[in-house]
DNA sequence: CCATATCTGTAGTGAGCGTTACAGATGTGG
DNA sequence: CCACATCTGTAACGCTCACTACAGATATGG
């Protein structure tokens, strides 16, 4: 039995155009002929490839967060807790007001409310998203550990705060802020986290 | 000339029912049929009140922020910026996770990211985040008047920053976050207002 | 070279969307 | 009581949506 005719186009570089059109649009906002386009390919293309409109969504939100998930590492290989959340939020102030990218994040842009026929895909995101707060409750976890935070100190309430105040900025970005308005509020929040830093 | 016969529902118990749609499902994900059937009434009378979907849209954001400026004030008139914060954030928490009302801030739920014939509504909603920003401004650079600030502390910022704090946990509490966690988020929050509070 | 399996492009499918035409009902002004 | 203006409910409009049937194209295995 043969293989079969094989697919022409790159399915990364297709899925990254339609990474695009979420981020911009959101899922409900994003057309399945806007994805098309943008990724160059037809709709049967499509759906062989992806299954349909939420399985290409997740395919996004897979490759969104690899591309991220060495730069996360980055952050969290930061001595200190404080320097920890600095590096993240400061970091999120330049990625959410890239110009190569649309404005934000997609793992909110993607949508935060969304109608019955689509009522998942608020809560896949907020899945991506509780997940980059484990990564970095964990590294509170540890900064604890390491006596670096106050023995006050809740870790999983800091990763909450960061995660929050991550998204928030990123809200302000897609609504217009620029980069230096992200960068001010990463500033004023970061001072959260020294106010829990153990000496200094 | 008569002046026609007189509508048979309260427009503004309408305009709730609407506000509450639009608040769980974003302005795409809310259907015309979800609406009328919530506020009870059918599509003619609707589109005779509000013009269209987008016109409903605007009158229930107008009648949200109606609703919340008593609390705004009451925000606003604590003695100290870090008071102010803490109300602010802290009731946040509570009106957030009121089971009265769907989750989050329907500034937020109503529409981060929206199709090319809705583009102007995440607009219409940042607008509005931004009249409560303002008025944030404007009690710090009081506060600024009146030392309660540091020297250095720039009110915009710190505006800016507790906007963007409740920005993010409107979109945790829609996801899910329960009261308690909110809570804790504010609770850090407001260390960073304290950091840039003069003494104590 | 033939059978088979998969991809590609065209051209649709039914369903659901926001919106409105229409006719009947109900009020006001003369 | 009568013209008129506005609201109400029914029923539909045109359009766009996500999705797919189909036929032709292009590879592999024998």
């Amino acid at each position: 039995m043969g293989m079969g005719r094989p697919r022409e186009f790159d399915a990364e570089k297709a899925l990254d155009q339609a990474m695009e059109v979420f981020w911009r649009h959101g899922y409900e906002g994003a057309t399945i002929a806007q994805l098309t386009e943008a990724m160059g390919i037809n709709p049967p293309s499509l759906y062989a490839c992806f299954g349909n409109k939420e399985g290409l969504l997740k395919a996004a939100l897979d490759r969104y967060t690899k591309l991220r998930s060495a730069w996360m590492d980055e952050v969290t290989a930061a001595p200190t807790a404080r320097e920890v959340a600095e590096r993240m939020l400061m970091g999120i102030a330049e990625k959410q007001t890239d110009p190569a990218n649309p404005p934000g994040c997609l793992l909110v842009q993607g949508g935060i409310a969304c109608g019955t026929g689509s009522a998942n895909v608020p809560f896949e995101l907020a899945a991506r998203r509780a997940q980059n707060e484990d990564q970095l409750r964990d590294r509170f976890v540890r900064a604890m550990a390491e006596g670096d935070l106050l023995p006050t100190s809740d870790p999983a309430a800091l990763a909450r705060y960061v995660s929050a105040v991550s998204v928030g900025m990123g809200v302000m970005a897609s609504s217009g802020a620029d980069r230096e308005a992200l960068r001010q509020v990463a500033s004023v929040a970061v001072e959260a986290i020294a106010a829990q830093s153990a000496h200094t």
